[in-house]
DNA sequence: TATAAAAGTTGACTGCAGTCGAGAATATAG
DNA sequence: CTATATTCTCGACTGCAGTCAACTTTTATA
Protein backbone atom coordinates (compact mmCIF):
# COMPACT_ATOMS: atom_id res chain seq x y z
CA UNK A 1 0.00 0.00 0.00
CA UNK A 2 2.18 2.24 -1.32
CA UNK A 3 0.52 5.40 -0.16
CA UNK A 4 -0.42 6.25 3.87
CA UNK A 5 3.17 7.70 4.60
CA UNK A 6 3.87 9.08 1.12
CA UNK A 7 0.37 11.61 1.94
CA UNK A 8 1.41 11.98 5.61
CA UNK A 9 4.82 13.40 4.39
CA UNK A 10 3.41 15.96 1.58
CA UNK A 11 0.11 17.27 4.43
CA UNK A 12 3.22 18.12 6.82
CA UNK A 13 5.36 19.75 4.69
CA UNK A 14 2.36 21.63 3.79
CA UNK A 15 1.42 22.33 6.81
CA UNK A 16 5.19 23.73 7.77
CA UNK A 17 5.25 25.79 4.58
CA UNK A 18 1.96 27.20 5.56
CA UNK A 19 2.56 28.07 9.25
CA UNK A 20 6.20 29.56 8.06
CA UNK A 21 4.67 31.64 5.52
CA UNK A 22 2.01 32.82 8.04
CA UNK A 23 4.44 33.46 10.97
CA UNK A 24 7.48 34.72 8.92
CA UNK A 25 5.26 37.75 7.55
CA UNK A 26 3.40 38.47 10.84
CA UNK A 27 6.60 38.54 13.16
CA UNK A 28 9.47 38.20 10.45
CA UNK A 29 11.45 35.39 9.91
CA UNK A 30 14.45 36.54 12.82
CA UNK A 31 11.52 37.19 15.03
CA UNK A 32 10.25 33.17 14.41
CA UNK A 33 11.92 30.27 16.40
CA UNK A 34 11.78 26.74 14.98
CA UNK A 35 9.94 25.62 17.90
CA UNK A 36 7.15 28.20 17.19
CA UNK A 37 7.12 27.13 13.93
CA UNK A 38 6.46 23.79 15.03
CA UNK A 39 3.71 24.35 17.23
CA UNK A 40 1.81 26.18 14.81
CA UNK A 41 2.59 23.18 12.79
CA UNK A 42 1.16 20.93 15.02
CA UNK A 43 4.26 18.76 15.04
CA UNK A 44 7.41 18.09 16.68
CA UNK A 45 10.76 20.38 16.46
CA UNK A 46 12.72 17.56 15.38
CA UNK A 47 10.10 16.67 12.69
CA UNK A 48 10.70 19.91 11.33
CA UNK A 49 14.52 19.12 10.38
CA UNK A 50 13.63 16.16 8.20
CA UNK A 51 11.66 18.34 5.84
CA UNK A 52 14.42 21.45 5.78
CA UNK A 53 17.71 21.17 6.32
CA UNK A 54 17.93 24.76 8.16
CA UNK A 55 15.69 27.40 9.24
CA UNK A 56 16.59 29.32 6.57
CA UNK A 57 15.91 26.62 3.64
CA UNK A 58 12.37 26.94 4.87
CA UNK A 59 12.41 30.43 3.86
CA UNK A 60 14.43 29.60 0.44
CA UNK A 61 11.79 26.90 -0.30
CA UNK A 62 9.28 29.29 -0.38
CA UNK A 63 10.91 32.31 -2.67
CA UNK A 64 11.94 29.60 -5.30
CA UNK A 65 8.50 28.00 -5.75
CA UNK A 66 7.37 31.90 -5.54
CA UNK A 67 9.79 32.43 -8.49
CA UNK A 68 9.83 29.01 -10.68
CA UNK A 69 5.52 30.36 -10.81
CA UNK A 70 6.69 33.74 -11.48
CA UNK A 71 9.25 32.92 -14.51
CA UNK A 72 6.71 30.16 -15.79
CA UNK A 73 3.69 32.71 -16.27
CA UNK A 74 6.41 35.28 -17.66
CA UNK A 75 7.70 33.80 -20.52
CA UNK A 76 4.53 32.14 -21.14
CA UNK A 77 2.76 34.72 -21.43
CA UNK A 78 5.01 37.55 -22.40
CA UNK A 79 4.95 39.48 -25.78
CA UNK A 80 6.89 37.92 -28.09
CA UNK A 81 6.81 40.94 -30.22
CA UNK A 82 8.37 42.91 -27.83
CA UNK A 83 11.53 44.50 -28.00
CA UNK A 84 14.36 42.34 -26.81
CA UNK A 85 15.46 44.95 -24.62
CA UNK A 86 11.87 45.26 -23.14
CA UNK A 87 11.66 41.87 -22.67
CA UNK A 88 14.60 41.24 -20.34
CA UNK A 89 13.90 44.60 -18.32
CA UNK A 90 9.85 42.72 -18.16
CA UNK A 91 11.61 39.08 -16.89
CA UNK A 92 14.10 41.12 -14.23
CA UNK A 93 11.94 43.71 -12.84
CA UNK A 94 9.26 40.94 -11.60
CA UNK A 95 11.90 39.21 -10.09
CA UNK A 96 13.37 42.31 -8.44
CA UNK A 97 10.12 43.36 -7.34
CA UNK A 98 9.42 40.02 -5.57
CA UNK A 99 12.64 39.83 -4.09
CA UNK A 100 12.43 43.72 -3.22
CA UNK A 101 8.51 43.23 -1.42
CA UNK A 102 10.19 41.49 1.58
CA UNK A 103 13.54 43.28 2.34
CA UNK A 104 14.48 40.38 4.54
CA UNK A 105 13.56 37.56 2.80
CA UNK A 106 14.95 38.86 -0.41
CA UNK A 107 18.50 39.13 1.19
CA UNK A 108 18.62 35.93 2.29
CA UNK A 109 17.59 34.27 -0.08
CA UNK A 110 19.83 36.30 -2.86
CA UNK A 111 22.97 35.60 -0.45
CA UNK A 112 22.37 31.95 -0.76
CA UNK A 113 21.51 32.28 -4.51
CA UNK A 114 24.77 34.28 -5.76
CA UNK A 115 26.80 32.91 -2.81
CA UNK A 116 25.86 29.42 -1.90
CA UNK A 117 27.35 27.06 0.07
CA UNK A 118 28.81 23.94 -1.26
CA UNK A 119 26.30 21.87 0.27
CA UNK A 120 23.20 23.80 -1.41
CA UNK A 121 24.50 22.99 -5.08
CA UNK A 122 22.39 20.07 -6.10
CA UNK A 123 19.23 22.30 -5.66
CA UNK A 124 20.69 25.15 -7.16
CA UNK A 125 21.50 23.52 -10.66
CA UNK A 126 17.86 22.67 -11.13
CA UNK A 127 17.15 26.24 -10.66
CA UNK A 128 19.85 27.45 -13.14
CA UNK A 129 18.34 24.80 -15.50
CA UNK A 130 15.04 26.12 -15.92
CA UNK A 131 16.32 29.61 -16.05
CA UNK A 132 18.55 28.81 -18.88
CA UNK A 133 15.29 26.91 -19.93
CA UNK A 134 12.92 29.86 -19.94
CA UNK A 135 15.92 32.18 -21.09
CA UNK A 136 17.17 30.54 -24.20
CA UNK A 137 14.29 30.91 -26.64
CA UNK A 138 14.11 34.52 -26.01
CA UNK A 139 17.73 34.90 -26.68
CA UNK A 140 17.68 32.80 -29.95
CA UNK A 141 14.88 34.74 -31.46
CA UNK A 142 16.22 38.38 -30.56
CA UNK A 143 19.14 36.52 -32.49
CA UNK A 144 17.12 36.13 -35.54
CA UNK A 145 15.91 39.39 -35.58
CA UNK A 146 19.02 40.73 -35.56
CA UNK A 147 18.95 42.07 -31.75
CA UNK A 148 21.67 40.35 -30.33
CA UNK A 149 25.40 39.29 -31.88
CA UNK A 150 25.38 35.65 -32.79
CA UNK A 151 28.81 35.19 -31.84
CA UNK A 152 28.57 35.08 -28.29
CA UNK A 153 27.71 32.30 -26.68
CA UNK A 154 24.15 32.51 -25.00
CA UNK A 155 25.71 31.57 -21.75
CA UNK A 156 27.45 34.74 -21.49
CA UNK A 157 25.00 36.40 -22.59
CA UNK A 158 22.61 35.11 -19.97
CA UNK A 159 25.42 36.07 -17.58
CA UNK A 160 25.38 39.75 -18.30
CA UNK A 161 22.21 40.54 -18.08
CA UNK A 162 21.98 38.28 -14.95
CA UNK A 163 25.16 40.63 -13.55
CA UNK A 164 23.68 43.52 -14.09
CA UNK A 165 20.75 42.23 -12.15
CA UNK A 166 22.84 41.53 -9.15
CA UNK A 167 24.51 45.15 -9.64
CA UNK A 168 20.45 46.22 -9.60
CA UNK A 169 19.71 44.14 -6.55
CA UNK A 170 22.93 45.37 -4.88
CA UNK A 171 22.49 49.05 -5.25
CA UNK A 172 19.12 48.76 -3.42
CA UNK A 173 20.07 47.21 -0.84
CA UNK A 174 23.30 49.42 -0.30
CA UNK A 175 20.68 52.44 -1.06
CA UNK A 176 22.00 53.57 -4.35
CA UNK A 177 19.16 52.63 -6.22
CA UNK A 178 15.33 53.90 -5.05
CA UNK A 179 12.24 50.89 -5.76
CA UNK A 180 11.48 54.03 -8.42
CA UNK A 181 13.92 54.54 -10.31
CA UNK A 182 14.95 51.15 -10.29
CA UNK A 183 13.13 49.98 -13.63
CA UNK A 184 14.63 53.12 -15.69
CA UNK A 185 18.19 52.04 -14.07
CA UNK A 186 18.00 48.20 -15.29
CA UNK A 187 16.98 49.90 -18.77
CA UNK A 188 19.31 52.15 -19.07
CA UNK A 189 22.28 49.49 -17.88
CA UNK A 190 20.49 47.09 -20.16
CA UNK A 191 20.61 49.34 -23.27
CA UNK A 192 24.16 50.08 -22.32
CA UNK A 193 25.57 46.63 -22.58
CA UNK A 194 23.61 46.32 -25.91
CA UNK A 195 25.72 49.33 -27.42
CA UNK A 196 28.56 49.01 -25.11
CA UNK A 197 30.66 51.18 -23.69
CA UNK A 198 33.32 52.10 -25.62
CA UNK A 199 32.55 54.06 -28.56
CA UNK A 200 31.09 52.58 -32.03
CA UNK A 201 34.16 52.23 -34.16
CA UNK A 202 33.73 54.79 -37.21
CA UNK A 203 30.69 55.75 -38.83
CA UNK A 204 28.67 55.23 -35.40
CA UNK A 205 31.44 57.19 -33.22
CA UNK A 206 30.18 60.98 -33.29
CA UNK A 207 26.90 59.52 -32.25
CA UNK A 208 28.46 58.09 -29.03
CA UNK A 209 28.78 61.70 -27.93
CA UNK A 210 24.81 62.64 -28.01
CA UNK A 211 24.22 63.12 -24.50
CA UNK A 212 27.99 64.15 -23.14
CA UNK B 1 46.62 62.82 30.53
CA UNK B 2 44.96 61.85 26.69
CA UNK B 3 45.89 58.27 26.43
CA UNK B 4 46.37 55.18 28.56
CA UNK B 5 42.49 54.45 27.69
CA UNK B 6 42.59 54.71 23.79
CA UNK B 7 46.14 52.99 23.80
CA UNK B 8 44.60 49.96 25.52
CA UNK B 9 41.83 50.03 23.11
CA UNK B 10 44.17 49.86 19.88
CA UNK B 11 46.07 46.85 21.93
CA UNK B 12 42.69 45.12 23.12
CA UNK B 13 41.82 45.41 19.26
CA UNK B 14 44.65 44.41 17.47
CA UNK B 15 44.89 41.17 19.81
CA UNK B 16 41.57 40.48 19.11
CA UNK B 17 42.23 40.76 15.01
CA UNK B 18 45.21 38.46 15.30
CA UNK B 19 43.60 35.83 17.38
CA UNK B 20 41.13 35.69 15.04
CA UNK B 21 43.35 35.35 11.83
CA UNK B 22 45.29 32.63 13.75
CA UNK B 23 42.15 30.42 14.89
CA UNK B 24 39.80 31.27 11.79
CA UNK B 25 43.06 29.95 9.86
CA UNK B 26 43.64 26.54 12.39
CA UNK B 27 40.04 25.76 12.82
CA UNK B 28 37.43 27.34 10.44
CA UNK B 29 35.42 30.07 11.17
CA UNK B 30 32.48 28.19 12.21
CA UNK B 31 34.59 25.76 14.36
CA UNK B 32 36.14 28.98 16.24
CA UNK B 33 33.69 30.10 19.20
CA UNK B 34 33.83 33.58 20.54
CA UNK B 35 34.65 32.95 23.91
CA UNK B 36 37.36 30.66 22.57
CA UNK B 37 38.54 33.62 20.46
CA UNK B 38 38.76 35.96 23.80
CA UNK B 39 40.80 33.52 25.78
CA UNK B 40 43.22 33.27 23.19
CA UNK B 41 43.15 37.19 23.01
CA UNK B 42 43.71 37.28 26.90
CA UNK B 43 40.60 38.98 27.83
CA UNK B 44 36.70 38.24 28.73
CA UNK B 45 34.31 37.22 26.16
CA UNK B 46 31.65 40.62 26.45
CA UNK B 47 34.45 42.42 25.72
CA UNK B 48 34.68 41.33 22.62
CA UNK B 49 31.22 42.83 21.83
CA UNK B 50 32.33 46.28 22.14
CA UNK B 51 35.06 45.81 20.11
CA UNK B 52 32.82 44.26 17.34
CA UNK B 53 29.32 43.92 16.85
CA UNK B 54 28.32 39.87 15.61
CA UNK B 55 31.30 37.27 14.94
CA UNK B 56 31.58 37.65 10.93
CA UNK B 57 31.96 41.37 11.75
CA UNK B 58 35.36 40.14 12.84
CA UNK B 59 35.63 38.50 9.90
CA UNK B 60 34.63 41.38 7.94
CA UNK B 61 37.37 44.15 9.27
CA UNK B 62 40.00 41.35 8.72
CA UNK B 63 38.50 41.41 4.63
CA UNK B 64 37.88 45.23 4.63
CA UNK B 65 42.11 45.99 6.08
CA UNK B 66 43.26 43.51 2.90
CA UNK B 67 41.26 44.55 0.46
CA UNK B 68 41.85 48.64 1.14
CA UNK B 69 45.34 47.22 1.11
CA UNK B 70 45.06 45.51 -2.32
CA UNK B 71 43.22 48.45 -4.02
CA UNK B 72 46.07 51.42 -2.84
CA UNK B 73 48.65 48.99 -3.84
CA UNK B 74 47.14 48.23 -7.24
CA UNK B 75 46.31 51.43 -8.29
CA UNK B 76 49.33 53.10 -7.34
CA UNK B 77 51.86 50.36 -9.07
CA UNK B 78 49.51 49.69 -11.97
CA UNK B 79 50.53 50.07 -15.32
CA UNK B 80 48.87 52.99 -16.34
CA UNK B 81 49.87 52.33 -19.68
CA UNK B 82 48.20 49.10 -20.10
CA UNK B 83 44.87 49.07 -22.47
CA UNK B 84 42.16 49.84 -20.13
CA UNK B 85 40.78 46.07 -20.45
CA UNK B 86 43.69 44.95 -18.96
CA UNK B 87 44.02 47.52 -16.04
CA UNK B 88 40.15 46.16 -15.35
CA UNK B 89 40.37 42.54 -15.70
CA UNK B 90 44.35 43.06 -13.24
CA UNK B 91 42.33 44.83 -10.57
CA UNK B 92 38.87 42.49 -10.20
CA UNK B 93 41.29 39.51 -10.46
CA UNK B 94 43.24 40.68 -7.46
CA UNK B 95 40.00 41.02 -5.65
CA UNK B 96 39.02 37.80 -7.26
CA UNK B 97 41.91 35.81 -6.15
CA UNK B 98 41.59 37.29 -2.21
CA UNK B 99 37.96 36.19 -2.42
CA UNK B 100 38.23 32.80 -3.69
CA UNK B 101 41.54 32.12 -1.18
CA UNK B 102 39.21 30.89 1.31
CA UNK B 103 35.99 30.07 -0.05
CA UNK B 104 34.22 30.46 3.86
CA UNK B 105 36.06 33.79 4.68
CA UNK B 106 34.68 34.81 0.89
CA UNK B 107 31.55 33.92 1.03
CA UNK B 108 30.25 35.46 4.33
CA UNK B 109 32.06 38.54 2.80
CA UNK B 110 30.79 39.04 -0.32
CA UNK B 111 26.99 38.49 1.06
CA UNK B 112 27.55 40.87 3.31
CA UNK B 113 29.03 43.29 1.07
CA UNK B 114 26.50 42.97 -1.99
CA UNK B 115 23.76 42.33 -0.01
CA UNK B 116 24.26 44.57 3.11
CA UNK B 117 21.81 44.24 6.10
CA UNK B 118 20.29 48.16 6.69
CA UNK B 119 22.17 48.12 9.84
CA UNK B 120 26.00 47.63 8.16
CA UNK B 121 25.62 50.62 5.78
CA UNK B 122 27.08 53.05 6.85
CA UNK B 123 30.35 50.98 7.01
CA UNK B 124 29.74 50.38 3.42
CA UNK B 125 29.57 53.60 1.78
CA UNK B 126 33.18 54.46 3.16
CA UNK B 127 34.24 51.42 1.38
CA UNK B 128 32.45 52.68 -1.80
CA UNK B 129 33.70 55.86 -1.83
CA UNK B 130 37.19 54.25 -1.24
CA UNK B 131 36.43 52.10 -4.01
CA UNK B 132 35.59 55.13 -6.26
CA UNK B 133 38.24 57.24 -5.62
CA UNK B 134 40.19 54.55 -6.72
CA UNK B 135 38.49 53.93 -10.08
CA UNK B 136 37.10 57.16 -11.44
CA UNK B 137 40.83 58.37 -12.22
CA UNK B 138 41.05 54.99 -14.28
CA UNK B 139 38.28 55.61 -16.24
CA UNK B 140 38.63 59.50 -16.83
CA UNK B 141 42.55 58.33 -18.23
CA UNK B 142 40.49 55.80 -20.66
CA UNK B 143 37.87 58.25 -21.89
CA UNK B 144 40.66 60.73 -22.85
CA UNK B 145 42.13 58.13 -24.75
CA UNK B 146 38.86 57.23 -26.15
CA UNK B 147 38.21 53.45 -25.40
CA UNK B 148 35.59 54.42 -23.44
CA UNK B 149 32.38 56.42 -24.02
CA UNK B 150 31.81 59.98 -22.92
CA UNK B 151 28.44 59.70 -22.78
CA UNK B 152 27.80 57.21 -19.75
CA UNK B 153 28.12 58.64 -16.34
CA UNK B 154 31.07 56.58 -14.91
CA UNK B 155 28.96 55.52 -11.91
CA UNK B 156 27.55 53.10 -14.54
CA UNK B 157 30.52 52.25 -15.88
CA UNK B 158 31.72 50.95 -12.60
CA UNK B 159 28.30 49.46 -12.01
CA UNK B 160 28.67 47.11 -15.33
CA UNK B 161 32.44 46.02 -14.60
CA UNK B 162 31.43 45.65 -11.02
CA UNK B 163 27.87 43.82 -11.73
CA UNK B 164 30.11 41.19 -14.43
CA UNK B 165 32.69 40.69 -11.16
CA UNK B 166 29.91 39.50 -8.76
CA UNK B 167 28.63 37.67 -12.04
CA UNK B 168 31.82 35.65 -12.20
CA UNK B 169 32.40 35.37 -8.32
CA UNK B 170 28.59 34.34 -8.38
CA UNK B 171 29.76 31.21 -11.02
CA UNK B 172 32.76 30.78 -9.43
CA UNK B 173 30.99 29.29 -5.98
CA UNK B 174 28.19 27.59 -8.09
CA UNK B 175 30.65 25.44 -9.56
CA UNK B 176 30.24 27.46 -13.38
CA UNK B 177 33.73 28.82 -13.15
CA UNK B 178 36.83 27.05 -12.16
CA UNK B 179 40.10 29.23 -10.76
CA UNK B 180 41.90 28.68 -13.14
CA UNK B 181 39.21 29.85 -16.12
CA UNK B 182 38.58 32.98 -13.70
CA UNK B 183 40.80 35.10 -15.58
CA UNK B 184 39.99 34.41 -19.60
CA UNK B 185 36.33 34.41 -18.46
CA UNK B 186 36.48 37.88 -16.94
CA UNK B 187 38.59 39.37 -19.96
CA UNK B 188 35.80 38.23 -22.56
CA UNK B 189 33.26 39.46 -20.18
CA UNK B 190 34.78 42.58 -20.19
CA UNK B 191 35.27 42.64 -23.71
CA UNK B 192 31.99 41.95 -24.61
CA UNK B 193 30.60 44.67 -22.13
CA UNK B 194 32.81 46.87 -24.04
CA UNK B 195 32.11 45.97 -27.41
CA UNK B 196 28.16 45.50 -27.31
CA UNK B 197 26.02 43.14 -27.14
CA UNK B 198 23.97 43.90 -30.23
CA UNK B 199 25.64 43.60 -33.31
CA UNK B 200 27.44 47.08 -34.68
CA UNK B 201 25.04 48.81 -36.76
CA UNK B 202 26.59 48.96 -40.33
CA UNK B 203 30.00 48.91 -41.30
CA UNK B 204 31.18 46.63 -38.71
CA UNK B 205 28.08 43.95 -38.54
CA UNK B 206 29.50 41.93 -40.99
CA UNK B 207 33.13 41.68 -38.62
CA UNK B 208 30.07 40.65 -35.68
CA UNK B 209 29.98 37.71 -37.52
CA UNK B 210 33.49 36.13 -37.11
CA UNK B 211 33.43 33.06 -34.90
CA UNK B 212 29.91 32.28 -35.41
C1' DT C 1 44.94 63.64 47.44
C1' DA C 2 39.96 62.46 47.86
C1' DT C 3 35.82 61.78 45.34
C1' DA C 4 32.62 61.58 41.85
C1' DA C 5 31.62 60.58 37.10
C1' DA C 6 32.57 58.18 32.92
C1' DA C 7 34.30 54.51 30.29
C1' DG C 8 35.56 49.82 29.90
C1' DT C 9 35.51 44.87 31.38
C1' DT C 10 33.53 40.68 32.79
C1' DG C 11 31.32 36.01 32.98
C1' DA C 12 26.88 34.20 34.42
C1' DC C 13 22.71 34.12 31.94
C1' DT C 14 19.12 33.86 28.07
C1' DG C 15 17.27 32.20 23.96
C1' DC C 16 17.49 29.64 20.00
C1' DA C 17 19.31 26.55 16.08
C1' DG C 18 20.29 22.19 15.34
C1' DT C 19 21.27 16.93 17.22
C1' DC C 20 20.15 12.48 18.84
C1' DG C 21 18.48 8.35 20.87
C1' DA C 22 14.23 6.43 22.35
C1' DG C 23 9.95 5.25 20.90
C1' DA C 24 5.62 5.40 17.69
C1' DA C 25 3.73 4.44 13.19
C1' DT C 26 3.82 1.99 9.05
C1' DA C 27 5.28 -1.50 5.97
C1' DT C 28 6.85 -6.42 4.99
C1' DA C 29 7.30 -11.46 5.81
C1' DG C 30 5.90 -15.77 7.43
C1' DC D 1 -2.58 -12.24 12.90
C1' DT D 2 2.21 -12.03 14.81
C1' DA D 3 6.87 -10.83 14.41
C1' DT D 4 10.36 -8.08 12.50
C1' DA D 5 12.26 -4.38 9.81
C1' DT D 6 11.93 0.26 8.29
C1' DT D 7 10.77 4.79 8.39
C1' DC D 8 9.20 8.78 10.78
C1' DT D 9 8.40 11.69 15.05
C1' DC D 10 9.49 13.68 19.14
C1' DG D 11 11.32 16.81 22.79
C1' DA D 12 15.15 16.78 26.13
C1' DC D 13 19.69 18.14 25.39
C1' DT D 14 24.06 20.56 23.63
C1' DG D 15 26.65 24.35 22.22
C1' DC D 16 27.12 28.87 21.02
C1' DA D 17 26.01 33.94 19.84
C1' DG D 18 24.85 37.75 21.96
C1' DT D 19 23.05 40.56 26.51
C1' DC D 20 23.41 42.75 30.86
C1' DA D 21 24.02 44.27 35.52
C1' DA D 22 27.74 44.23 38.72
C1' DC D 23 32.38 45.51 39.06
C1' DT D 24 37.07 47.70 37.85
C1' DT D 25 39.89 51.17 35.87
C1' DT D 26 40.65 55.66 34.13
C1' DT D 27 39.64 60.56 33.93
C1' DA D 28 37.76 64.97 35.59
C1' DT D 29 36.98 68.07 39.44
C1' DA D 30 38.02 70.48 43.66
Amino acid sequence: MAGIREMKKQQTRKAIMQAAVRLFNDKGFENTSIEELARAAGIGKGTIYSYFRTKSDILHAFCEDELVCLHQELTTHADQELPFLKQMVAIYMTEFRMITENREFGRLFLQQTAFPRTVDLKKHRENEDNYFRLLFPLLEKAQERGELRKDIELLSVTGHFYGLYLLLVSAWFTGWVTTDEAESTLETLFRQALEGLQPHPASTSAEGKRHA
